[in-house]
DNA sequence: AAAGGGCTTGACGCTAACGTAAACTGGTGT
DNA sequence: ACACCAGTTTACGTTAGCGTCAAGCCCTTT
């Protein structure tokens, strides 16, 4: 028995996301998305699967990775697409990746201690003035 | 008495960050720095701020802000160019760029974790199969 | 003086990540 | 039958962030 899965189309996945079609298209084009053609080549349909995945993307977009990293990362996630001896150099992979990622993670600390820093220079010094 | 200063050239400075002198200009096109003009207009020359300025840009770089977020966030430190009232400005801003990137940190956190999921799972896969 | 090295200012080129418009298709209500 | 809407492909436009010449200036070395 079949789970009976939410599909939905294009425009109402780019509601939820609150981005354009264009953007889902241009996502797809570039090997991000693969969404299901419903019937012969008519529509996209969109189910749980590409919506995490939509997720994944949005949100290596925010913490300013480019789309092909993504695309490398979100592969790490495909089971099917690493079989055999490929496993290894995805976990080497993914070793490198976390690297990567502890490392940014130390840069933004280390970059908002300092601005934490300069905002507290400032609040005191607006507190001086206000005090006269 | 004023402290000897060690000023650079602009390759100097490049190959010291590892980056062009074209970036370099680019930066200062942006107003993102302002280097010393040699006598009458003939050469650029950077000292330990632009220094310090080009780091702070360089970082925002890797960490995925645009040129222009970080002019504003490197522009909370300029503190003549903040006086006065606008300083209460500064301050706000400054503490709703704290609260985002509180949360990039977060998101990166996440995505780390994930990540770190998928690995161990992959690693015990793969200990499996060497094992057989 | 001539040549070279390093700097300068244009100006055009290029890639990524979409925006946008045109023209076509396919189902749906009236 | 006709209009309408939501989707499709194709293609050209746009912005950011530089790369890459080209042509000229200044200073030093030969």
């Amino acid at each position: 028995m079949v789970v009976e899965q939410p599909l939905v189309s294009i425009s109402n996945l780019a509601e939820e996301f609150l981005i354009t079609p264009r953007t889902i298209r241009y996502y797809e084009e570039m090997g991000l998305l693969t969404p299901v053609h419903h019937e012969k080549m008519s529509q996209r349909l969109y189910g749980a699967r590409e919506r995490a995945r939509l997720k994944l993307i949005l949100r290596g977009k925010r913490l300013g990775f480019s789309l092909s990293e993504i695309k490398e990362m979100i592969n790490l996630y495909d089971i099917d697409r690493t079989e055999g001896l490929q496993l290894e150099r995805a976990v080497a992979y993914g070793e490198k990746r976390l690297q990567e990622l502890e490392e940014k993670i130390q840069e933004f600390t280390l970059l908002k201690a300092e601005l934490l820093d300069y905002h507290q220079q400032f609040t005191e010094l607006l507190k001086k003035c206000t005090e006269e």
